[in-house]
DNA sequence: CGGCAGCCTG
DNA sequence: CAGGCTGCCG
């Protein structure tokens, strides 16, 4: 029997602690809330986070990002204009032509059991297949033959070919394999140095905390700064316009004349990595930073926004805090608390008057950019990590260094809560709220080494160009992004988690059933939910690999030799595909870190391939094997209750 | 048998 | 992307 005898035992087979296929151990069966199948039960809100996310529903921040002054005087898109569009043929599509595919016929495993002819012959049936899946194969890699950029054997792979990194493909991972352990024990430990695992789990916590604090902190000062950007003389025109600041729509979008060149002349700070002031790294803007602003003649007007901004800003940290200590640490939020009474009370007199939440920027808010710190990229597990490859990803390489110096509780380290951290993220990295990331410039610079991966890039700033009809915006569903969108548990996937669950593919690429439930608060899950989001993911992976083994075969057939050459950059086509894929908005700043197991991937690929391995039908198990093992943690914000209709209507 | 991965197809 | 199907595991 087995005439491939691969197939029926399998290199690879599934074992309990292949990730690739046994895995999933953290869930006990018990499927949640799925008392009855998913149906029925218009299960009322889920308040639990709510406590977190009070208040900011008519912050001033809101309020100010819907302002068009504010959008428009920093409209992104103009100062950006050149990023590349993104747009790939997506290897399923391609022609399939027969060509010489005979040995990428190979490699395509064959149905194991298929009518397994004696050893070897061929058998009508089996024919078939590999003729069906010549056909696949031959069209993959035609495509790949045609538009990728014909450059030099690096094609696409950033110019890092040239650079030997001798590092090739294999590297030694393997014995690192942790045992599954429930996901999120298993992300967190991944997520590595965040908390001390073990300790106990305050310290833990506590140290988190500090680490967003200190993130937190950051983000508020570099808020600062670009505010005050904004109201730097050239538009601060705009904001003159009196005291009804506060009405939104100062100018429409029809108005906007200036948008690709003037406001671009009028923001040369641009040139900083990610949009941040170049002066004024000062420590701590607080005040200050304003006075830096008026001295240049900041209106009146735009400083009483000004000090009102950065005022609430402060409330919000505040209540970040607070509201996370409390569910972090209940025990010290208790005295905390008492401490300092209501977070945010103090902010929330600033609030504007008519504060209208309306819905900002619209195609902008997506929880792109997400603000939480990217998990650092967990270390590989060989704990060697890729790192030669450190220098090229930029962003992460910057990333760790963060540690923040530890900062008392009292200081409040916090994890701000889904939603704060959204609106900061949003707030920072969104296109239209400026700070458009240099296009690829030394990203290592970036405010905080934190935020490279998760910034917009050029390109995504180009995308945001179109959009922004200022008009559409349903006026009354000022369903303020800022504020929660009240959340119903939906008994369905939306597109809105379909985006979502894209997004997380940047992190994870084999997520488990438990680590999706934990993400996708707002479902209601149920056998079939938790079916379909696996068969999202297991969709997203099917596609991320087709499109490495192209461009591994592509690389090879090009004389690339040097696995360890091949490396996925911003720049590449390859990361270009995965990421109109997943990341169509490109609204999304795509962590180092995925590109760090792309181009892991890729080399696998690229080595399986040149060694001849994709003859073995299942040759590429060993490689899934390894990418499960490198997912990285998931920011939290993507726990966001609201964060899938924020995705909706980005 | 249920859950899930992966392959294939539409 | 969803369905269908096979195969493996507990």
């Amino acid at each position: 029997m087995i005439p491939y005898q691969l197939q029926g035992s399998p290199p690879v087979s599934r074992r309990k602690d292949d990730p690739t296929d046994g895995r999933r151990a953290p869930e006990q069966g018990r499927d949640p809330a799925a008392s009855g199948h998913g149906q029925g039960l218009k299960t009322e809100p889920c308040f639990q986070r709510d406590s977190l996310l009070s208040s900011p529903g008519v912050s001033l921040v809101s309020q100010l990002l819907s302002h068009t002054v504010v959008s428009r005087s920093l409209d992104p898109c103009t100062l950006f204009p050149s990023s590349q569009p993104v747009g790939l043929p997506q290897g399923y599509e391609l022609g399939a032509p027969p060509g010489e595919g005979a040995q990428a016929l190979a490699l395509t495993r064959t149905r194991a059991l298929a009518p397994v002819p004696c050893a070897g012959d061929r058998e009508p049936l089996a024919d078939e297949h590999l003729r069906a899946k010549r056909a696949r194969v031959e069209s993959i890699i035609q495509g790949m033959s045609l538009p990728t950029t014909p450059q030099a054997p690096d094609t696409g792979m950033e110019g890092g070919v040239g650079q030997d990194r001798e590092k090739g493909g294999e590297v030694s991972w393997e014995g690192k394999r942790k045992p599954r352990v429930p996901q999120q024990q298993r992300g967190a430990g991944v997520a590595g140095q965040g908390a001390p695992r073990g300790g106990s789990p305050h310290a833990a916590g506590c140290q988190q905390l500090k680490e967003q604090l200190c993130f937190l902190e950051q983000q508020l000062r570099w808020l600062q700064e670009r505010f005050s950007q904004v109201c730097d003389p050239g538009d601060a025109a705009q904001t003159q316009g009196g005291a009804e600041k506060a009405q939104p729509l100062a100018g429409k979008a029809g108005d906007r004349p200036d948008r690709d060149g003037a406001a671009a002349a009028r923001h040369p700070h641009k040139a900083a990595p990610w949009g941040s002031t170049p002066e004024e790294d000062g420590p701590d803007g607080m005040q200050e930073d304003e006075g830096r602003g008026d001295a240049g003649g900041l209106p009146s007007a735009a400083r009483v926004l000004s000090q009102a901004l950065k005022r609430e800003l402060a409330g919000v940290t505040s209540r970040v805090v607070d509201s996370v200590l409390t569910s972090v640490w209940p025990k010290a939020a208790g005295h905390l608390l008492q401490q300092h009474p209501g977070p945010g009370a103090g902010a929330r007199g600033e609030h504007f008057p008519a504060g209208k939440c309306r819905k900002p920027l619209t195609k902008s808010s997506p929880m792109g950019t997400l603000g939480s710190p990217p998990p650092e990229a967990p270390p590989l597990p060989s704990g060697k990590s890729l790192g030669p490859h450190a220098s090229s990803f930029s962003p992460k390489a910057a990333r760790n260094p963060h540690q923040a110096p530890s900062v008392g509780y009292t200081l409040g380290s916090a994890i701000p809560s889904a939603q704060e951290s959204r609106l900061l993220g949003q707030l920072l990295g969104y296109g239209h709220w400026g700070s458009p990331p240099a296009p690829q410039r030394h990203p290592p610079e970036a405010p905080d080494p934190h935020w490279g991966a998760t910034r917009l890039r050029p390109s995504a700033v180009r995308q945001q160009r179109c959009p922004l009809p200022l008009g559409p915006s349903e006026p009354g569903a000022a369903a303020c992004w800022l504020s929660l969108t009240p959340r119903h548990i939906q008994e369905a996937l939306t597109p809105g988690h379909l985006k979502k669950a894209k997004l997380m593919f940047f992190f994870t690429r084999y997520p488990s059933s438990a680590l999706l439930r934990s993400y996708f608060l707002d479902v209601q899950f149920s056998r079939c939910i938790t079916s379909q989001l696996i068969k999202w993911f297991s969709n997203f992976r099917e596609f991320y690999y087709i499109q490495v083994e192209k461009f591994a075969r592509q690389a090879l057939l090009e004389g690339v030799t040097d696995a360890g050459a091949l490396r996925v950059s911003w720049d590449s086509e390859l990361f270009r595909a995965l990421n109109t894929h997943y990341n169509k908005g490109n609204d999304f700043q795509v962590p180092g870190r995925f590109l760090e197991v792309a181009s892991l991937t890729l080399q696998e690929f690229f080595s399986a391939v040149r060694a001849g391995k994709d003859a073995d039908p299942s040759w590429k198990k060993p490689i899934y094997k390894i990418i499960s093992k490198l997912d990285s943690h998931i920011p939290d914000v993507f726990k966001a209750v609201g964060c899938s209709q924020e995705l909706l209507r980005s």
